[in-house]
DNA sequence: ATGGTTGCCTCGCAA
């Protein structure tokens, strides 16, 4: 069995305790980050190594960020998206490690929805569309994992219509998710539990937590090779409610070996 | 209610 997470931490520096502490209970194989908000060079590689975890990770100053953790050996395959030489951003790591190709995966938010930065988030998802019809090509286990900035349908919102208008609703970003999905990719959660309502994010603002107003945004996509594998997929939201906590918690599948 | 919270490391921006 192999154990994968996906979680955005909202910075590894103010997230550490939290991780390491979640790290121990839920003794994942493969963990991918989002949102690091710090460079490669201050990545905790060393505080991750001493519960046994190897780490790769492309950082920036304050913003973005994405890491791959794995009890087995990591070889980085990419450290960007194909597509766009120009794009700086830190928001795409894959890698082979424990027999898959893994991908952490932040997606641009978006927001303002009628901007640039709505136009560069619609823009990074059909990039990831090709790269990933490529992946799929290979026809061995892939996962991509990540925060993708999409609540996918209503049922993953706890009020649709207050988000009709937002970056991570909109018609456009839902059916650039429904095309990436639809080339043959299983979304574990919804696949395994297709009536559940489950948040993987909640706001700090306005007792969103206390309330359950959440969004469901992190995902874990499988090819069909490690969907034939797919035993279990969870949301665990153990750690969004301690102290001091990232508003996003971590997404769980767990493989057949 | 043009509000509210967190993290960056600055006095504003991104989420």
């Amino acid at each position: 069995m192999v154990k994968i997470a996906t979680w955005n931490v909202n910075s590894i520096k103010a997230r550490i305790e939290a991780v390491v502490a979640w790290l121990k209970s839920a003794s994942p194989d493969i963990v991918l980050l989002q949102e690091l908000k710090c460079l490669e060079a201050d990545f905790p590689r060393l505080e991750l190594e001493a519960l046994g975890y190897q780490s790769a990770a492309v950082g920036q100053k304050s913003y973005n960020g994405v890491a791959v953790l794995s009890k087995r050996p990591i070889e980085v395959t990419l450290s960007r998206l194909p597509g766009d030489e120009s794009d700086e951003q830190a928001r795409y790591l894959e890698a082979v490690t424990a027999g898959l190709r893994v991908a952490s995966i932040y997606l641009p938010n978006g927001n303002p929805p009628d901007g640039e930065k709505y136009a560069y988030k619609l823009a990074w998802m059909e990039r990831l569309q090709r790269h990933a019809r490529d992946l799929l090509a290979t026809e061995t286990a892939v996962v991509l994992g990540g925060d993708y900035n999409a609540i996918p349908a209503a049922l993953d919102c706890y009020d649709p219509a207050a988000w009709a208008g937002d970056a991570l609703y909109k018609i456009e970003t839902r059916q650039r998710f429904r095309g990436l999905v639809n080339q043959g990719w299983t979304e574990a959660f919804r696949a395994l539990h297709p009536h559940v309502r489950s948040y993987s994010f909640w706001d700090y603002q306005g007792g969103a937590w206390q309330n359950d107003l959440g969004i469901r945004i992190d995902h874990l996509l499988l090819s069909p090779q490690a969907a034939d594998r797919l035993e279990d997929c969870r949301i665990d939201r153990e750690p969004r409610g301690r102290k001091k906590a990232s508003d996003h918690t971590p997404v769980i599948c767990e493989l057949a070996a």
